[in-house]
RNA sequence: GCGGCUUUAGCUCAGCCGGUAGAGCGCUGGAUUGUGGUUCCAGAUGUCACGGGUUCGAAUCCCGUAAGCCGCCCCA
């Protein structure tokens, strides 16, 4: 048999009425913030990856799927939709609308890791980017926003996780700081620290090994080292964000893992998800559009949201979704059945969730019935039609009353 | 990319030290005429993941491959 591809699945009923809801929460959301869709395509010139997301990490350096289209050029599934989104802002000039450009999205990304649970090849993020300002408010507003997208989604025990990592002046002379203080302290670390110290040594404080935590809590915090741009910037973010009684803890060891970022970064988890806690990430960019060639700024803000996270932590936290059908219909004869597609159609018009039955035993249907969960049965017959009253049955009740044709579309007209 | 566990009916799983397969749920049909949910009866379905090996004989032991899950790395 042919199965989907590895890391990769199918998303089905009664699962994707899920991922439809977070997708409309969200959407309301945006729409309440002002915020407009944009749709990117799904492949760009990997260039753009390669120097929007970063030439040293990991998903650069093995997790794209790259090919070479058929002229030449190489191609890449996008593995997020942030440098996307910029190099679409600055190829239409939205730096010459009005204020900001506030812009979502929603779609698969495309990474090649092993799967694990929360962890897909094909994966799906909902994000926003607001794009032309570095002022701290916009910082405050966005993290609102997609805490807002949460709650309203309909989960709780979250926290939120924010830190500066600084910017081109005050980041390098940390890193440089850091390296100086873990050359006498790395050989008492572990194995990942000692790799980390010579690739990243941002990550070194990422560390959860807990022998080495008493040593990373000696080594010099970023927040220690912000310029002053920095540190008051991150101040003002701290501060709006109080203001609006949005609970956050400062972790200075917050390091993210794209290196576009700059000043804000922040991040959401949640301890229904093991080991891949993270349900979003978002910070900062405002050196991404020179990053990518442009003479043009862009500095910005967003995040993005682990739909498929989201969506296991909805559906462990019990989401109901309104699903089953409102109303069954039985018809008994030839007759009675064209009669019910008509009736029928009348009422989903109305936004009833209706069925009808094939023509056959009455047994059957009302089996039927009862297996598709159905709120309420009609039963349609020769007496039925002669009479102009239809059998209604509550299904949980089992209680049957006669109706007539209009006291049913009147019955099942608060369903639109 | 590395490690651990798993892979038997549509689903969840049992099958102890090797003798060619079972349960529950689901599905199909029935218990007289146009009424479901409970009950009762009957029934169908498996190249026991794939390939190779050991053996008189393997779902059961060994090797390999693949997939799934979980962890590491990293990230959403």
């Amino acid at each position: 048999m042919i199965r989907a591809v590895k890391g990769m699945r199918d998303i089905l009923p009664p699962s994707s009425a899920v991922w439809n809801h977070v997708e409309e929460t969200a959407r309301k959301v945006f729409r309440s913030y002002n915020y407009g869709e944009i749709r990117t395509p799904i492949v760009e010139e990997t260039v753009l990856f390669a120097r929007g997301v970063g030439q040293d990490t990991d998903i650069v350096g093995k997790e794209m799927y790259t090919f070479e289209d058929r002229d030449g050029t190489t191609l890449t599934l996008r593995p997020e939709a942030t440098a996307s989104v910029i190099r679409a802002y600055l190829e239409h000039r939205m730096d010459q609308v009005p204020g900001l450009r506030k812009l979502y999205y929603m779609g698969p990304m495309f990474r090649r890791e092993r799967p694990q649970k929360g962890r897909y090849r094909q994966f799906f993020q909902i994000g926003a980017e607001a794009v032309g300002s570095d002022s701290p408010a916009v910082d405050a507003e966005v993290i609102e926003m997609v805490i807002e997208i949460l709650s309203r989604t309909g989960i709780a025990g979250f926290t939120l996780l924010i830190n500066s990592v600084g910017c081109p002046v005050c980041r390098p002379q940390f890193v440089a700081r850091l390296r100086e203080r873990l050359k006498g302290v790395v050989n008492r670390m572990c194995a990942d620290c000692q790799r980390r110290a010579e690739t990243n040594p941002l990550r070194v404080l990422d560390c959860k090994v807990p022998e080495d935590q008493p040593i990373i809590d000696a080594l010099p915090s970023i927040l220690d080292e912000l310029c002053e741009e920095c540190r008051s910037h991150f101040d003002s973010v701290k501060s709006y964000l109080a203001g609006r009684s949005i609970a956050f803890e400062v972790r200075p060891r917050l390091v993210r893992g794209l290196d576009y970022y700059m000043r804000t970064t922040f991040e959401i988890v949640h301890g229904a998800l093991g080991s891949q806690n993270s349900v979003l990430g978002g910070g900062r960019y405002d050196g991404l559009a020179e990053a990518l060639g442009s003479k043009i700024p862009a500095p910005g803000i967003g995040f993005s949201i682990g739909e498929d996270r989201l969506v296991m932590i909805a559906e462990e936290a019990g989401a109901d979704v309104r699903s089953g059908v409102d109303l069954f219909i039985a018809p008994l004869g030839e007759t009675a059945f064209q009669y019910c597609a008509l009736l029928a159609r009348e009422l989903r018009q109305q936004g009833a969730v209706v069925e009808v039955a094939a023509n056959g035993k009455l047994k059957r249907s009302m089996e039927l019935a009862n297996k598709l969960g159905a709120r309420f049965a009609l039963i349609v017959g020769d007496d039925e039609m002669a009479g102009g009253r239809y059998g209604l049955k509550d299904m949980n009740s089992g209680v049957q009353e006669p109706v007539t044709r209009e006291e049913l579309l009147r019955r099942f007209a608060a369903h639109s």
